[in-house]
RNA sequence: UGUCCGAUGGUGUAACUGGCAACACGUCUGCCUCUGGAGCAGAAGAGUCUAGGUUCGAUUCCUAGUCGGACAACCA
């Protein structure tokens, strides 16, 4: 005992590289030793597995800190946004269990304010308005190895500049005919710095500013000075904002206003799915799923829907890490994450996916027992309940074997099982339909000496198998859930094929199943672990009168994976 | 043929900042069990991309190379 609390005691964990970075800060003092994150998505999609390693990321150094996180939405492209995707955005942060306060926040709250800088930057010759097409300006700007071009715009005046600039504002000139530009250096060997375009003319009303605006700043003008006009300590984001860094340096040195630390760290990938928005918006529009929310997508709502609990997710994110190499992680991590946690949590009950009809031939035709039984043996305080035993039972399928293999520990003829909270049965006959050949119902006797928590009723067999009374059962959906993808990696395809091809056919198989009366009145987002099954969640769609559930995840078998292997 | 970033078991992350590699998932044994779940006990699996160098000593530092990733939207 002693020994453990002094061996977790020793078990220090170890920095990631980024609270390095912060206590590093901390120790010298930078900030006033104040640690502000935020969490800056773009309200365009919904959000996936992989924000949601970004929100615990951000939202959990701020709190390890002492700090804050500001929720912002870095809405500064009106043609693709949209306040469905803001309003499901904070329900999901919320869902996961993180609270932004009253720091809820918006780039386009800082238009005014953008606009100055863009003119403070005019004004000192580090910025002009450009004439040029989109393709000119693709062709003037190089290639990666090749530097790009000076074009004659760059030289324009100061006045003509801020002259241009204020009837772009004004609405003078039709989308695409001018964009303000950054005056930085079209040689360099990095591509942002090439005088990115930072404003762009677009006749679109927003989802919050309306009409007010018709030109709207570029991400990487809105960005960088956002988290430095919240005084963002260190803004966190994904790799391939690299690159982007000495830009957002530049600017910010530039109009001369507080300059946050970036750091980047790599994006999370999961094995069997894709990640990026705009596949995963393919999926939905080509109705590949059911939706943002099918229960089979890696979206925090379609996760949710499924029966993955915030918990679960914030602990899954924790264990994965963060560092700068990419990574794929593999799906079993997270199923191990809800696993866990519903095995704590989750009421048990009985329920049969595959029915095969027993006949308990010794056991009174009109007799109903009601058995107790066990609600969560990992939590005594769960208490129990009663389901009741008659004569006609259901058990699954695959518990029984007419000639079975030498492991089989379940059903087979002549063979003792214990049903779970019930009696121990022997089989004494199978019933086969003539024809087919097919089993139709099998005939066993019961020990009614052997009652769960009777005296006798120690006796060991090998098996246990769950069951439900064939009169008093409930009908069910039940949509069990398989990889969308079949292949590790979708994403790369080889040559002539897309993550498309790569989509599993049998991702999701509706069955009708069999429960114990005691979840009739289950409500949505209701978790259980049918017994011997697995962990499943009443679905939206679920209603009293049909109940839906969603498998979330089968528990552990290690005798299918044995008879897999063989 | 550029710039930036990265490289540790099957996967992910560590290694107290130079002292012969740890934790988790997964895998495999055994025990236990009225869930073949859970739990418990244990095992296998990397000598840290390569080659040099510094050092008594390198996963940690230096150099060169190899491989992988990011970057050429009026997207974010």
């Amino acid at each position: 005992m002693e020994e453990s609390t002094s061996k977790e005691a020793n078990t220090v964990r170890s920095l990631n590289f980024i609270e390095e970075i912060i206590e590093e800060d901390l120790r010298m003092g930078k900030n006033e030793c104040r640690v502000h994150t935020r969490f800056p998505p773009e309200p365009n999609g919904y959000l996936h597995i992989g924000h949601a390693k970004s929100i615990c990321l951000n939202f959990g150094l701020a709190k390890k800190y002492n700090g804050k996180t500001n929720l912002r939405f870095d809405d500064t492209n009106p043609v693709k946004e949209d306040i469905e995707y803001v309003d499901s955005i904070k329900e999901d942060v919320k869902w996961l269990g993180f609270d932004w306060e009253d720091r809820e926040f918006y780039a386009s709250d800082y238009f005014e304010q953008l606009y100055e800088f863009a003119v403070i930057l005019i004004r000192k010759g580090k910025a002009y308005v450009c004439d040029m097409s989109a393709e000119e300006m693709s062709e003037s700007r190089g290639t990666p190895t090749r530097p790009g071009r000076e074009n004659p715009y760059r030289n324009r005046t100061i006045e003509e500049n801020l002259d241009l600039f204020t009837r772009m504002r004004a609405g003078e000139f039709p989308d695409g005919a001018k964009v303000l530009r950054a005056k930085v250096d079209m040689a360099s060997p990095n591509m942002h710095m090439r005088d990115p375009v930072i404003y762009r003319i677009l006749h679109t009303s927003h989802h919050r500013t309306g009409d007010k605006w018709c030109i709207y700043p570029m991400y990487d003008f809105a960005h960088g000075q956002s988290d430095s006009i919240e005084k963002i300590t260190h803004s966190i984001c994904t790799l391939e904002f690299e690159v982007h860094r000495p830009l957002y340096d530049w600017l910010i040195q530039e109009i001369g206003i507080y300059a946050p630390r970036q750091i980047e760290f790599a994006r999370l990938n999961l094995s069997y799915t894709v990640m990026s928005k705009r596949k995963l918006l393919e999926l939905v529009q080509e109705k590949q799923v059911r939706g943002w929310d099918d229960p089979r997508m890696p979206t925090i709502c379609g996760l949710r829907r499924r029966g993955y609990t915030p918990e679960s997710i914030r602990n899954f994110a924790d264990l994965i890490g963060v560092a700068k190499r990419d990574n794929v992680i593999d799906i079993s991590l997270l199923e191990f994450c809800i696993r866990e946690d519903l095995n704590k949590r989750a009421m048990r009950i009985m329920g049969i996916i595959n029915p095969l009809k027993i006949v308990l031939d010794n056991y009174p035709d009109e007799l109903v027992e009601e058995m107790a039984a066990v609600n969560n043996p990992e939590d005594p305080s769960a208490g129990s309940r009663k389901v009741p035993f008659s004569k006609e039972l259901y058990i699954e399928h695959e518990d029984f074997m007419e000639n079975p293999p030498g492991k089989f520990f379940r059903l087979a003829p002549g063979r003792e099982v214990r049903l779970r909270s019930a009696y121990i049965i022997k089989c004494e006959s199978v019933t086969k339909d003539p024809v087919s050949g097919r089993i139709l119902e099998v005939h066993c006797s019961y020990d009614p000496a052997t009652k769960s928590g009777m005296p006798e009723s120690n006796r060991k067999v090998k098996g246990t198998l769950h069951w439900v009374s064939v009169k008093h059962a409930i009908t069910a959906e039940i949509r069990m859930y398989d990889r969308l993808f079949m292949v590790e990696s979708p994403d790369n395809a080889e040559e002539g094929k897309t993550y498309k091809d790569f989509l599993n056919p049998d991702s999701l198989e509706i069955k009708t199943g069999f429960i114990e009366p005691s979840v009739r009145n289950a409500i949505p987002g209701q978790k259980y672990q049918f017994e011997r099954l697995g962990y499943y969640s009443v679905d939206y769609d679920s209603t009293p009168d049909k109940l839906v559930f969603n498998c979330v995840v089968p528990l552990k078998d290690s005798w299918s994976k044995k008879e897999k292997t063989k």
